[in-house]
Order: structure tokens, then sequence, then C-alpha cells
DNA sequence: TAGCCTGTCCAAAGCGGTTTGAAATTGATT
DNA sequence: AATCAATTTCAAACCGCTTTGGACAGGCTA
């Protein structure tokens, strides 16, 4: 059934119906009730394929996800982000393409995307030092919104982030609170921008109490639960081991409280723990009191609002970039205390 | 840049020059050469929607993904499952269009999708017992691929499964032959199709060996770290607690493991543990040496075969439905050994 | 009564490709 | 030289919608 036939069923003309339908105003109220009646009855669907060549929009956005062809990493978060774009896309009548492109490949999928119309705008995901992408993106005039920020990048561009910076300086000015000294970051590897971000908190907390960081307590891995076990292995072997852990992930938490209790030591009690909660749905990091105090800060919701901005701009193309910086909250949990007092071994 | 445009540079029409891009043969080399070259010089990209409107194909595979609406979890292997199918669609020139349901609104999604002919076939995810999802697509003609099975449903229909049954049989026959007697089953949800065939795999397993199964070693969860914790936790207060356990994913096993290292007990030797690994990239299962006994099958591959399977069904849509069983291997690793002696306490 | 809005409706021209059916060209055959 | 088939090219229809630019009827104003 299409709009030809209803239209006949109906004797009128194609276009009264699909005025009626799409709330057009030149339209008597009593032949609209007939037509949306009827649409209703033979179940009236407009074709997409044909609505977007007509009017020229994809109603659909892309989701570009890198795939650094070395490491064949599909980072955890990007499934909660897009759950939560997607609520934002099914209410605007948005489909979601998802690309998952060999990174070297980029660009000629992002001129692709824009040159056949296939979406109408971009969401770009893991943002790097530096990053092409946004140049690339401004070049060829395609609206887009970033899943965080790209250090260095100095033209304005429209992004959503979690103010990393922040959360990690008080995530280790809480642990310098309870005294501890010697407190390691367990990181993300470090072209990507959020990892940048959150180390830069972490030396800031450091230098503002005037400690020197140890690099040997810092290390930058891909956040698996095996590197951040490995990883904390190393530095709890060290001459004077860390007292307390930044990790930047759930899951790198989770191979670091396997390091930390695999030595007979106990979380929050003889090592302190702080990680980033991206409050995803299949890691809750416990129920009622939390397991791990956290900085934490909702992807899912993060999907939703860069979605809503993205959508924004594809609406108003002429306005300016839009910015927006979500705090994270720093929940206490119960993986952090003071510095035990120095046990003789 | 567009067919007519270039047509009017080369002095051809709109057809020679759409015919020369296509590779169809009523066309001189000599001057397809020409338009190919015209075309790679201004880059010309033929515009998608125009192109599905014209050919009547969508070009576009739609991923449905449930969230079953009570818990709001985006089960995380469908990220690597999609990454998988994302490279097969991207080899064939298909989008993929991810819509994530609450599952009570997925009659409709399937519909719409289809009368408004917004993809060409779709892929189940999570099919349940008797799933009604089956019957609807059967109904309106949908073609489709079911990742897993939907227990109950008669007519046939196209799917690709991981041999539950047999990995979790095969899994628990392996403790068995350890000297296990109580081997304790963390599985998941129950109303899913790939839980009901494990448990089936495991119950067969003990049977085989006659051993009556004990309801207070068996659990069915959703699987994340924490439930796979407290699942292990009250198995293991139990009077006569359980020397193995079975857990039906990665992450209820780091729960696991924690639950056992936390009562002092080693992992492998007190306690026996074997998961099943879906090979996800962010949760490798140790480097060279596995880390935990597992039955092992890698969902990305199971995503890019579903997804060939799909195209394969919608270019001959007249063939009968097809199904494909992928065997899960089991891995050895270092979470399995034999029963330990009584202890005495 | 003519002229002018207003409110409804419609024919037709897009959108940018593909595909059908026919025309023009070429080469081989008689 | 005429005929025919094969090769190459093209004009036009089509996909199913939106949207432009009227047309038409009825009510009002001048």
């Amino acid at each position: 059934m299409n709009l030809k036939e209803l239209a006949q069923k109906l004797g009128l003309s194609p276009t009264t119906v699909s005025r009626a339908l799409n709330g057009y105003p030149e339209v008597s109220e009593s032949t609209r009730a007939r037509v949306t009646a009827a649409a209703k009855r033979h179940n009236y669907r407009p074709n997409t394929r044909a609505i977007r060549l007509a009017t020229g929009r994809a109603m659909a956005i892309g989701h570009v996800i890198p795939t650094a062809s070395r490491h064949e990493i599909m980072n955890p978060v990007f499934a909660d982000f897009i759950a939560g774009a997607g609520e934002t896309y099914a209410r605007n009548g948005y489909d979601l393409i998802l690309s998952i492109v060999p990174d070297d490949d980029e660009d000629r999928i992002y001129r692709d995307l824009h040159a056949r119309g296939t979406v109408d705008g971009i969401i770009v995901h893991g943002p790097r030092l530096n990053d092409p992408r946004l140049r690339l993106l401004d070049d060829i005039g395609f609206p887009y919104v970033v899943h965080g920020r790209a250090t260095g990048t100095v033209t304005p561009y429209s992004w959503l982030d979690v103010n990393n910076r922040r959360a990690f300086r008080r995530a280790t000015e809480f642990l310098l609170d309870f005294g501890h000294r010697r407190i390691a970051l367990i990181n993300g590897l470090e072209f990507m921008d959020f990892a940048i971000r959150r180390r830069t908190g972490y030396l800031e907390a450091l230098a503002a109490r005037g400690i020197a960081a140890d690099p040997d307590l810092m290390s930058s891995e891909e956040m698996t639960e095996l590197r951040g076990y490995r990883a904390a292995c190393a530095m709890l072997r060290h001459d004077a081991p860390p007292t307390a852990f930044l990790a930047s992930s759930m899951i790198s938490g989770l191979g670091l409280r396997r390091a930390i209790e695999e030595r007979g030591l106990r979380l929050g009690t003889d090592i302190s723990v702080i990680i980033h909660d991206d409050a995803l749905s299949y890691l809750p990091n416990g129920d009622d009191v939390p397991i791990y105090t956290a900085t934490r800060s909702s992807v899912r919701e993060a999907g939703r609002q860069a979605a809503e901005m993205l959508l924004d701009i594809i609406a108003h193309p002429a306005s300016a970039p839009q910015q927006r910086l979500l705090e994270a909250e720093l929940i206490i949990g119960q993986s952090t205390g003071p510095v035990p007092a120095p046990r003789r071994s």
C-alpha cells in the first residue's frame, strides 16, 4: 500500500493525502480525519527510501567506531553510549547507522557517508590527540558531535565530554586527604584524549601538594582485566609500593582488585582504590552500597545528550558549535580508606 | 556532482554512465575507462538514497536489540557480534542499522522496518523460549537470521548458534573426570534460550554418571560480576559446598573468582572453574596460557557468519532456511584441577 | 457586479538514480 | 551494394514520496 493507492481509494490526490498525514494546514480537518483513518485501516507506512530521496535528508545518524587495526579492541562503553543515543534517535524518527572501521580507512568512510548522503551527521568516537578527523569533517561540512574532546584542536567544534581532569583531580585529592602519598594511576592508552586528561588531573593534584609523580606508578594500557592485573602486580612488587590506586575503568579495576587480593591484601583497608565508573549496565558497581569508590558518569546519559546535540545542530546548521561538559560524581564506596599503619614483616 | 552532471561533462547519456560504472556488458571498454576515470577525477559518488529508491532495495540490515524493559541490560556480547557482522556488511556494501527497543514494542518496530523498506533483513538477537518474533517475521515475510535458537519453535527457520548443550555437557564431563561431584552452575537468565541449553547439557552430563542435580547448586541470574559473586558466595556457604563451578560468562566468572579468593581458596587448586568465553575483545582470557578453562566460541566470528547467511538468504529468497551450529572448543586453562583432598578444619 | 482574499484541493515537476525498449552505428555476410 | 546481426548508445519511464505553482469555489469588500 503506497501513497498513490491510498489516494485513489480515498478519491483524493497524492498531494492532499501527503499533506493530511504530515500535518500541513492547507487541508480541512474533516478530510484529514478521513485520511488518517484510512491510513491506519490499510496500515499505510510511507516508504522510507522515497521520503529520503524526496526530502534530501537521510534521517539517519552515523556512528563510526574505529577499531584500531593493531589491537582489535571493541571498547565496551560503545554499547551503552549507543543505547543512550538510540533512545534519542528513536524519539525523533532517526535511524542509527553503525560503521566499524579500521582506522586507516576512516577518511574514505566519512567522505562516502557524506557524499552519498547516507547519514545527516556523525558522532565521532574515541577522539585522539590532534585528531585529524575533525579537520576533515569541517572541510567537507559534515555536522558532527565528538564524544570526548581532541586536545590540540584549536578551531571550535561540537563536543560532549566528561570532566575527566577534574574527576581525577578530585579523586586524587580524596586519596591524598586520607594520607596516601604513593598513589598509582592505571590509565587507558594515552593517545586517547580522555586518558591524557585523567593523567593531567592526577598530576595536578599531586603537584598541588608538592608530591613528585613517580613514573613507576603510572601505567598506560588497554583497559582490560588482564592489563589491570598485570600493571597492578608490577607496581605492588615495587620497593615502595603504592598504598592507593586510581583505575581508569571498572574492568581494569577488577584486575586490580584481583592483584590486590591475591597478595592477601584487603581492598579498602590495606589498599585504597578509586575507579572511573561509566555506569555500564552489565558492570554495576554494587547495588545499594557501591563496592568501589568511583568517579561516576553515565555513558548512556552521555549518549542521549550527544545525540540531542547533534540533532539540534542538524536542525540549525548556521548555529555555533555546541559544547557540554558533564561533571562526574565522586561516589564513596568500600574501596577507600586511610593509609594503614606500616606493617612489620 | 551527480550522475546527470557527470554524463553531461562526458557528452554521454546518464544511462551509459550508469551502466559503465555498474559493470554492465553493453558498454564498450573504451568508454567504460573514460567514465570511470572521470568519475574518480570528479570523485563522483552515487547518491545512496536514489539508488535505494530506484532499486527497491535498502542495502541495509537491521539489528534489533531488545532491552528487556525491566532490567535495562545491554548485553556486552552484542558489541563484538555486531563488530563481526559489520565486517561482512562493509565488504558487501550494506549498512548496519541498529535499533535498541524496549521489548514490548518490538512488534511495531519489525513491522515498520519491513513496511517502510528501511532494511532488507533482520538479525534477531536474544531469542527466548517460544519466541513470538519468529512467527511474526515469517508472517510478514521478512528475511531474518536468529543469533541463537528459539526452543519451542517447530517451523524451520534460519539460525546460527553455538552448540551450548554439548559445550556444557563436555565441560561438566571434564570436571566429573577430575573427580568432582558437587558441581555448581551459574547460569544466565533461563528464559533465554542459550541458558536453557546450557543447563540441559549440564544436567545430561550429571545424569549420565548417575549424579542427582542439586537445585541449591544452580543459579540463574543476569550475567554481571556482582551476580556471579553473590551466587558463588551463597553456594560456598552451603553445608556441602561445590568443588567446581560452571559459569555462563567471563563476567560472571570474574565475580565467581572474587568469591573464591575472598575465602582464601585458590582457583584451580581448591576450586575448579570453567567459564564460557565469548572471546570478547576487551575481556581476553589470558594471553598465552588461558586463565580460565573455558568453552570458547568467538561471538565476533558468529556475527560474521550470521551476516553472511542473511545476505545469502536475501540474495536467494526462494531457498530453504539455513542453519549453522558452531562447536565451542574446550580450552584448558589454569582454573581446573582434580578435587582436593578434604581439608581438616 | 467586479475584484480580492481564503480555504481546499490538485497536476506536475522534482529528488537522483536504474532499467526498458528503441535507435544509431558498426562489421560481417551475401 | 544491400541485408542482417551485433554492438553501442540514448530517450524516457519509473521508484514513491514531497513540494511548487496554480485552479477552483465560496465569502467579502468596494
